[in-house]
DNA sequence: TCAATTCTTGACCATGTGGTCAGTTTTGGC
DNA sequence: GCCAAAACTGACCACATGGTCAAGAATTGA
């Protein structure tokens, strides 16, 4: 499931690539919303103005349409942050992640909520990606990290629990949306609030471990 | 719906609650996993080891059932650091919050679950209770934070996004506990886990707030 | 032009849903 | 032992669910 990931089209007639995004869009939505099971083709259709026949027609089953969404998400997660080594500064490193886990939540709240909707259930389709590919993917973090303390250029803290700090705090602008808008009293969070946070958030991370040059690098 | 919360049993016969209990503590874990939509009451039933017939006997409907659960975790969540005074030491206090706050993801992961997956649906029977009571909580701890930062007893960071950075990195544990298994390979977090997790937090947080006396409270 | 492919869709199906209800059994106080 | 209140539960209902299918409409390439 994983391993076929670098597409990004697939062509298909016009009249396809039209559909398929906006049923893909639609069931992102819901998918998020509702979880799985609680989502309904009937409701997918209606947000993407299409009967629930044409859905199937397109997507197979509610299962491949659900799997589907979840491999592209994965994807946008695979691009992140490819490639970090030893010799770079880690300032920099964990602001760039930081920042882009953040844009992340800013570009695709849906999916990021489709993630976390399936992790709360107990991810019974994303097991094996956690289990594998993600798990390489924080190892192999974790041992730059690791480096890093070694070379005291940042607190000898335990890299996986760095890893999940970042994580969590940032995700939580796209999953915990509805709670931040009720708390904050406000309509919707602006790329100004957005990138406040991601200050903020560089700025006590890079701090509480230690690290360097703590400079937010703006840009 | 958050006024009335002060009750903690109410009698009832022994068999109404013993009954209510196992359809509370089986609805708990539905609802977490599959959301309101996703979770039936087939299932609860079945988890509760009684025919479903009997399940709307004791609750009604499944509505009054999921608002009856969600009030007994924000009841849970109110009795958390109800008192807190600029007088206090910040180290002490943002202590224990981030070891309340976890405890919290330790002893009611359910209950976590069946929160945050209210939250990732758009809060729809929690709005009320976000834009008020909660709200109310988080001002006023927040204007004692300023205070400290005032005083010069901690950085001047925004005492909101502080808040959420600790209910994220906290309540990461309950929530994505399938990721985290996942990635770290266990089977489940002990109790030292947790003990070393909440460290860390700590740690970092207070450290990268500047607040005084980082010792971890280590009780 | 015309046939082949792609697309569209309403009717339909078995199954599961939340919820009602009436009739029965069990319980607990006197 | 009595009896009212509480507890129990299978049958049932209207409706929504994911999915199938066949027949027609639109598009395409030669």
């Amino acid at each position: 499931m994983a391993k076929a990931m670098q597409y990004s089209e697939q062509e298909g007639g016009a009249i396809r690539q039209r559909n398929e995004k906006a049923i893909l869009a639609a069931a992102e939505r819901v998918f998020a919303r509702h979880g799985y099971r609680g989502a309904s083709l009937q409701e997918i259709a209606e947000q993407a103005e299409l009967p629930k026949s044409n859905v199937l027609y397109y997507m197979g089953s509610k299962r491949k349409l659900y799997v589907r969404l979840l491999e592209r998400m994965m994807g946008r997660w695979n691009a992140m942050l490819d490639d970090i080594s030893a010799e770079d500064d880690p300032a920099e490193v964990l602001s760039a992640f930081i920042r882009s886990k953040m844009q992340m939540s800013r570009r695709h709240p849906e999916g990021s909520r489709l993630f976390a909707s399936e992790i709360l259930g107990g991810a019974p389709f994303l097991q094996e990606y956690l289990r594998g590919e993600l798990r390489e993917w924080v190892q192999s973090r974790a041992a730059v990290f690791r480096e890093w303390a070694d070379r005291g250029l940042m607190d000898p803290v335990d890299p996986v629990w760095l890893i999940f700090l970042i994580w969590s705090s940032t995700q939580h602008y796209a999953d915990f949306e509805a709670q931040v808008l009720g708390i904050t009293g406000r309509e919707s969070l602006g790329d100004d609030d957005l990138e406040e946070i991601t200050r903020f958030l560089t700025r006590v991370v890079l701090k509480g471990c230690g690290v360097r040059h703590p400079e937010p690098a703006v840009e």
